[in-house]
DNA sequence: CATGAATGAGGATTCATTCAT
DNA sequence: TATGAATGAATCCTCATTCAT
């Protein structure tokens, strides 16, 4: 079985082991770039497994020795995404001691970085569905949550540090949710609809502007009438 | 061809005529309800067209001699749920003549009136994708287009109506396409990943207001500097 | 059943039943051209009853009124091109007194006449199969005897008008055979892959010179041996 | 792909790969006889894939991974058939030197062994067509085209040898293209239809007879009145 | 007689997956 | 490990034919 934990057996191995070892890792790696190109341009469906073997240089078989079947192959892939994701912006975040501003940072992250660097992983993380009930998509609600708690966490964060509260009244998790509803629909428009990547920094700016300005707006000003939204 | 459109020889019919004109919307109507639930609850791929055609009580053949083929189905499937979503929202908004309050009503409605009595339509409206290059994600395009320009009007009046004006370095579309994101995975989490129907006109709420903040916050506010960002 | 003997019931008829006697040859007569074109043009499997039907702008139904199905479609038709093509031929042979000239003559006005005037029944007489054992290619075959036996009739007539006799070592229904497939094949050649109609006069002299060569070869010549072919 | 060069890499190969390639042939061969006897006795149309699947005991996949599709299936057998009969006439013609002889043995071999040993091969070529514009009647006129061409230089070299000259007003090509007819519809006529096989030696004599008058009566002979050749 | 909606068996083709080598 | 030929169930779609109106 090739989904043996990496690391689990890293002290005893021979040379030739570990070098066994690191081409099955390339190899995985190889066949997952080749699949997500695919996926992407192509889409889950039409992508057959014979296409993604010869775009990556591999028989189909290979392709089922290191991956259960295509959907595997898709969980896989969507993982490694959502940890890539994850860490752009988490790294902003921290880099800036959890203030508003980091916030707002990891947001120009996802247009910048995320969306700009990696387009064909954006593609499939907020393109590609399959059909409900299926692995794919617990495996994409999972991601979605992942995410959503990440931003959840950071608005307490920012609101413990800015040491204010958030108004009693509000779901924080609603705005987290709908946090992500913006990023995700803003780069499936702008860049998967207009391919306008070059354009991304401004579009982002707007929308993290327009974010920051709803969450400020959540927050307790003790000494101010907030914008009374009625 | 069934298509003929509506009304050109309406004047001068027999009414054996009226009859199958009659018949073939309501046969055209079942299969299309037929069609909803399958691909609501199976997806598009999962659902056969004999699976479609037994749901409907029809043969497959009938099927075909109203829909040219299964994306056929699809897409009329799409215009008509468009059509519905947008006539909620804008009823709801002229309904309270372009205004602010007008706005958040139609965003209530959203969830209160589209995501809980039509939560299939949501699904096909939210979750299927058939793979890019097609016709299908064209006319996903189109509608989501057409919501987000209906988006962009309203809050285009609505700023005309409270004698206030954008903010000048925000694009008011990327708002309106931010706005859209908000609507489409607040309702995809809550109630297509989680069922919580019920749930719904609470939920709403707080996107709503999380919205209402964000918006009202890029009106000018003349005695004030902007939080200039940038 | 509307395949009533046609004259058979002529004397006692109403002026109504005339009409509608009239009215339905008509119609019979534009649903075979109709076919006809179609099948031609696209082939009999590609032309649908539909199509058919729409061409002669009647309904499916009467299509089905009038012909049996399909294939009775084809078969009356083919009947039809036999009854033809055998016309004109035995026309030119008799009008030239069943001599060796108006043997040649027939096979001229088969090219002019026939191939000129009448290729899309060329097309279906030459081009159109069905697949085996079906009554289509019976009927073919019926037709092609026909022709065939017309074929050696002529050649008995001229052989006796010429007051030759056959050399008794040959079959005249070989003979017979094979000037139906110059016919047919050169017909196939050039006018069905060609389209060298304006040619098909030369064509046509030169193929009937090759067999009246062939055939002349075939007669006794009393004062002379035989040319023993080995 | 199945489909490479024989030829490439046959001086290096594994003897694995030998066997491998060798029972891809086979294979080949195997699902090739199978839809040739299923074609000559059902039909193009009436055979089905699983049919020819079944017959040749492998599955649908196999035939799919071999053959394109149906139709490649079926001009890939005419390929085949085309080259079986011009090997067939090429060699028996050229055994004599190109001579008047020879190109009589070739049309007697025509019969007496093309139509005798491959009676399925020759309702294909003769009889299967699928509709017009279709790849494969292009196919089918190729061949013909081909066994035309093949027969015109036939004449020119009997002509050439034999020192005499076409007489000028005749079109050698429509003379070929005529003597193909004869052999098509004389095979057509009492093989496919009257399934006398074993009078196709006798048959096929006189037609051969009946072509080699109509030629020598296109040679100029200048001094002399018998055409005698040999 | 005419209509045209409805039928449904039948057919070609695809493709994820397996397994002998 | 790697290969790639083989599998066969699944699926979309066509179209000749029927029949209620």
């Amino acid at each position: 079985m090739p989904e043996k934990k990496p690391g689990d057996d890293s002290k005893k191995m021979t040379k030739s082991a570990l070098r066994r070892q690191r081409e099955r890792e390339k190899r995985v790696e190889t066949i997952l770039r080749a699949a997500e190109t695919l996926f992407a341009n192509e889409g889950f469906h039409k992508a057959g497994m014979e296409q993604i073997a010869d775009a990556a240089e591999v028989s189909v078989g290979a392709v089922y020795f290191y991956f259960r079947n295509k959907e595997d192959l898709l969980i896989r892939m969507m993982d490694e995404i959502g940890y890539l994701l994850r860490s752009i912006l988490g790294r902003e975040f921290k880099a800036h001691g959890g203030t508003l501003e980091g916030f707002k940072r990891a947001g120009h992250a996802f247009f910048e970085v995320f969306c700009v660097n990696y387009p064909e992983q954006a593609a499939i993380l907020f393109r590609e569905s399959v059909g409900k009930s299926d692995l794919v998509e617990q495996r994409r609600k999972v991601i979605f949550d992942q995410c959503t708690s990440d931003v959840l966490q950071a608005l307490n964060t920012v609101s413990r540090n800015q040491v204010v509260a958030f108004k009693g009244r509000f779901s924080a998790e609603v705005i987290a949710v709908s946090i992500m509803g913006i990023y995700e629909r803003v780069a499936y428009h702008y860049l998967l609809w207009q391919d306008r990547a070059e354009d991304l920094t401004d579009i982002g700016r707007d929308a993290v502007a327009f974010i920051a300005g709803g969450v400020s707006n959540l927050f307790e000003e003790p000494d101010q009438e907030g914008r009374g939204e009625k």
